[in-house]
DNA sequence: CATGAAAACAGGTCTTA
DNA sequence: TAAGACCTGTTTTCATG
């Protein structure tokens, strides 16, 4: 059998299956994901506890649309402190809760972030907080081609 | 009572409160709910089913770590058809499996994509199909200042 | 496999439009 | 009076030793 070997984890076939399946719905009972697998609810429990520990399973969790929250603008922001301000920029991006996800990447901008909020207005206050300590590139998200996608996708079994 | 209003929800403090809980733990089991929010479980159940039904919930999801699935190289890609390809580039992109995640923006660049991959060379092979119809600018993630963090954070009650 | 917990379902009450 | 939110039982299903 087809195996995922790694210094964490070591998936087989059912293992996988077990993580699509919870990647639908997190909320699907051991039970049920026991009969899709065809093995016993205790096994899969088993399993489960397992991914969780070797950090496979890092988190259930439930997928809100900002849209409903009334977040109806979502921009992506490239952000380049000036020298000698990264830790500035740091901690006011970290007091921002319209930022939703921000990571620090290679290359001339130093912060990729993205942003959920309910007004150009609202978007404007969060590039004045940054401004005076980097330069910002904001791009508003107009659709998405690729929706959430599995990271499971690019493997077989 | 604070009431958070728009045109498809309209959520008051123990909704508020279930959501936060769900994103913490989405198989939080709905008794648990109940007792944490002081409704019974059938009540919190209606609850949740109404939720789905507006859209706030999307869907529950589980968060898998990438590099626990070999997938050690994570990268932000900035992409910018050149004219007359981006029908193409839009297919290149939905036909990876690398690519996690993908926004159509504004601005200079087309698209921001996040891709996932094993190493350098399995980067290359993502960025060497794409570059004969586009631009491409890649920032290899070092760090995460922002863990993806709720969206409810912005919200009072 | 057995037991305690939880989910699903079915009325029933109270409030509000 | 009708709709909606919530509650209390009961039955079935599930989790887990």
């Amino acid at each position: 059998m087809k195996r995922l070997r790694n210094e964490n984890a070591d998936l087989d076939a059912s293992d996988l299956k077990i993580l699509r399946l919870l990647e639908k719905d997190a909320r699907t009972s051991t039970a049920e994901l026991a009969r899709a697998v065809g093995l016993s609810a205790p096994s899969v429990a088993e399993r489960i506890r397992k991914l969780q520990e070797n950090g496979v399973i890092e988190a259930y969790t439930v997928r809100i649309n900002p849209a409903a929250l009334g977040m109806k603008l979502s921009a992506w922001l490239r952000i380049r402190p000036v020298p000698g301000q990264l830790a500035v920029v740091t901690e006011i991006i970290r007091d921002l809760p319209e930022i939703a996800l921000c990571d620090r990447v290679t290359g001339e901008d130093c912060f990729i972030a993205l942003a959920h909020v309910g007004s150009v207005a609202e978007l404007e206050r969060v590039i004045d907080r940054i401004i005076p300590y980097a330069m910002t590139n904001t791009a508003i998200i107009q659709s998405s081609p690729v929706e959430p996608r599995s990271l499971l996708d690019g493997l077989k079994g």
